[in-house]
DNA sequence: CTCGTTAATGCAACCGAGTTGCAAATATAG
DNA sequence: CTATATTTGCAACTCGGTTGCATTAACGAG
């Protein structure tokens, strides 16, 4: 279910998406609003972004849950698929606008995939 | 650091994968040898047996850590990279043999890649 | 085979990401 | 302004995985 009532804790999480460009963990959002907004409510307000098509989440690395603006996504229709890449050396994680074909497989029905490409970004790749 | 002494406990979760041509999560295997080894016991074998290049591990679409053979690496040499493939009807993960081929991308360098494909296994696929 | 060394194990307690139940607060329609 | 439904904060919890430490067991030397 989506975002019904525009609250303070939406303004506030929306904002850390457009001072930043790339993906931005859960994690990281509770320790930079944690004096503004209580980790329960940023779960829920990410969960609900997600549903309205404005964030998109995948797993890093470790396994913890990161969270990227959408583009031209909207609550119906979720279309923006593409691969995301994590730097080893400084964390970063963003969004590839990058498209890899994944192959046919014999007898089995592809649904969905997620790539993650891990390396170093354009800052640590000295 | 790897296996030095041969236990019971290897022979065990070895044995479980030789029975077993599909990948394992740790949480199964915890719960199929529960009354045979303690589950700290479970996790640190894995981990060794993956530093001798007789498992790798990966993360399945929830975060939850699977472990499946290696085919043709040692401890130095870790070679066997390939996609995974989850069934979202029963769960079942297993191996893929193909290559899908990343390609390059302006100023990063790439090291690594984890590729999860998700869709119908043959079974389910009706 | 026995013994001593050291690796491996079990247990309990812990960690950290994420979730849940519920009461209190607040957005919004009327 | 008021009523009502949504949102929030808090505390407690879940669950996969890890750590510290005392005990057990593998195995090479003798
Ligand atoms: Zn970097
Ligand atoms: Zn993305
Ligand atoms: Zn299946
Ligand atoms: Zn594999």
């Amino acid at each position: 279910m989506g975002i019904i009532r525009k609250t303070v804790s939406i303004d506030l999480l929306l904002n850390e998406f457009e001072q930043e460009s790339n993906a931005i963990s859960a994690v990281d959002l509770i320790k930079r609003l944690d004096k503004q907004i209580n980790k329960t409510t940023i779960y829920r307000v990410l969960d609900k972004l997600e549903d309205d098509g404005v964030l998109h989440s995948f797993l890093g690395f470790d396994g913890v849950k990161w969270y990227a603006k959408c583009k031209g996504c909207t609550k119906s229709v979720h279309k923006d698929f593409h691969p995301h890449f994590q730097c080893l050396s400084c964390g970063t994680v963003d969004c590839l606008n990058i498209h890899v074909n994944i192959p046919e497989i014999p007898n089995r029905e592809v649904l969905f995939s997620q790539l993650l490409i891990q390396g170093k970004c354009e800052a640590c790749a000295a």
